[in-house]
DNA sequence: GTCAATTTGACAATCATTCTCATCGCGGCT
DNA sequence: AGCCGCGATGAGAATGATTGTCAAATTGAC
């Protein structure tokens, strides 16, 4: 038998590595939270690794398509990112007041949601999962 | 035991009846997923029951907030907003193809919610869910 | 180094949603 | 039925996050 074909799924070429980017992902770990896209700009011109404001809805669009950040929208509709621990699917909890993150691992959701999908006919299921709270430090 | 005190939460001073209002409500009954507030505002236009795109927006909005209607947000970060045959809470599945939707009862999600949320010491834990998939007439 | 292909960034353009404010009309009262 | 106060309406402007444009700057392979 021989090695497999080259490459079958090469989908993206490999982004070039540039000042930007890695300014972006430097920042990203260095924060816990999600934040916007708008809030990493300002986060980046503070630490002076200024990055133009396109160039980092670009990268983390990026980014996140490679599956290497997370992403969410607030109430408001924005998009929200955060490098998470685990790559793996996974789910959120956050403080509404604070932001304060805690990755979730779903076994239950994963097979509960699979199931109903199933049931009622639907294929290549998908699903949304959040969940939001009050941490302990938060409370009144 | 006396009839409890008249009113202790009355809210919002309930809303006139107006063409508009109504309009808006008849057409959402005679949908079946969730539409846009344009997409609705669109088929008002078409049935010659006008309203004014920011009047659909409000209506909307209210309605939202009376719990008389569901509300979505799309991948692209729209509003959708159907009305759900159940008022108590519950999640949907949508077909990612047509739009057809299914309601859904998670009991075994809402308990997973609690007790995880609880588990990290957040409390109020609130939760979004909503499932995706291919409905059986969409399947290629 | 050289050079083609990418990436960047200042700025314009989109586009859903919200705001403004003069006008309209619902509904409680007589 | 007529009166009236105030919420509701709508045309258009304003907002604000995100995306598009395109010339100039960089990257990475040879
Ligand atoms: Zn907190
Ligand atoms: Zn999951
Ligand atoms: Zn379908
Ligand atoms: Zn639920």
């Amino acid at each position: 038998m021989n090695a497999a074909p080259p490459l079958p799924v090469p989908a993206q070429p490999a982004p070039r590595m540039t000042r930007q980017r890695a300014a972006v992902v430097e920042a990203l770990d260095g924060l816990d939270d999600f934040r916007s896209a708008q809030q990493l700009h300002e986060e980046l011109r503070t630490r002076g690794d200024s990055v133009g404001l396109a160039t980092v809805y670009r990268t983390l669009q990026a980014l996140a398509e490679a599956r290497e950040v997370d992403v969410l929208r607030n109430d408001e509709g924005e998009s929200l990112y955060r490098r998470c621990t685990r790559r793996e699917h996974h789910h959120h909890l956050v403080c509404r007041v604070c932001g304060r993150t805690v990755e979730i691992d779903g076994p239950t959701v994963e097979a509960w949601a699979a199931k109903v999908g199933a049931a009622q006919g639907f294929s290549d299921i998908d699903h949304t999962v959040e969940l939001w709270g009050t941490c302990a430090d938060c409370r009144a």
